[in-house]
DNA sequence: TTATAAACAGACCGGTTGTCCTGTTTTGTC
DNA sequence: GACAAAACAGGACAACCGGTCTGTTTATAA
């Protein structure tokens, strides 16, 4: 039950946004009554944090940060990274963006607490980047990159062109953008 | 009158967003009542559109696309456009992200007249990019550089820094990711 | 079985939202 | 000064929002 309203909540979100999700629409949607929605989530602020906390969380990990741990160096994971995306993105035939650059814009500046949670998210993200520059360069590889430079670019490269690829539909930014990237 | 509403509307969505923002609160923080709001916009979505075109489009030409043409190459302009903005955030002290991201983020799949609205400034502020290495390649520079790829990638970066930047109250990964940008 | 709490149902409420409507005032034009 | 159009005032409204409340059912453990 719990799990139906997070599953519903975190693909409404990510389609229409936190504000412009009622609770009714979700209510329905789960077919979930507004009691036992209550029980487990006493606000939809608390809600929307369980989904940031339980489910974006979890879609970089798995999007992201597995993926790149299984690659060879972190070059080849971003790329791998990309190109998956945008393949998926492709086969789906829409582009609804990035499920952690959706809801850090609309919830930063809505609470610290969104906020704090979102930023854990980015941090982690970073970090898993900039871990895997480091081990390419126990292995004589990437010298004179700086892994967090590097992580932070490729976040912010990323986060970017799933915004452009949002909003005009089409994910071939996405590879537009690997490609600049890649010749650093 | 219609100016101060059109003020109003673009503080307030780029602090809180377009669905966070009420008439009410819009009415209230311009001085201005229903009626006479309702005369210039007959609906909030217009407003917004009216936002986006007139507000929004100019915040993207006076802060990126005029300092890039006034500047002597594109690579030079870029630096030059994230610093200044690295600097005026710092000095007011919060971030509240990109005017054109934010809205984008929130407003690109809620309707087709935003999407379009929106991919056009994304479009405009790429190709003067795109233009500037052109002019940088027509005077012996720049070789190598693919305009429409390093446009593309420059937007990205810029964009996905500045949420970055938002989400954690702090301008330091803009320069972060333009220190990376620039080893290209 | 029984006691105890968690899980769930469903109606209910005050407040807010965006929009609309009927007048009144101002502006521009001949 | 007459008149039409635009600009503005301000109330009214129906729909909807998030949250709360009181019961009922289901699981857990002694």
């Amino acid at each position: 039950m719990r799990r139906r309203v997070l599953d519903v909540a975190e693909e409404s979100f990510q389609a229409r946004g936190y504000h412009a999700s009622s609770l009714g629409d979700l209510m329905a949607a789960a077919g979930v009554t507004g009691g036992a929605l209550h029980h487990h989530f006493p606000t939809k602020k608390a809600l929307a944090l369980a989904v940031i906390t339980e489910r974006v969380a979890d879609a970089i990990q798995q999007t992201w940060i597995e993926p790149l741990q299984a690659a060879p160096s972190a070059r080849a994971g971003v790329r791998a990274v990309f190109e998956a995306v945008a393949v998926e993105l492709e086969q789906q035939g829409y582009v609804r963006g990035c499920p952690l650059n959706n809801l850090a814009h609309e919830l930063s500046l809505a609470g610290d607490e969104f906020r704090v949670a979102l930023v854990d998210i980015f941090a982690g993200w970073r970090q898993a980047i900039a871990d895997k520059v480091r081990d390419d360069q126990l292995n004589g590889g990437e010298v004179g990159t700086d892994p967090e430079r590097f992580a932070a670019l490729a976040v912010a490269t990323y986060s970017g062109a799933m915004s452009m690829a949002k909003t005009s539909q089409d994910a071939g930014v996405l590879r537009e953008c690997l490609n600049g990237l890649q010749k650093l």
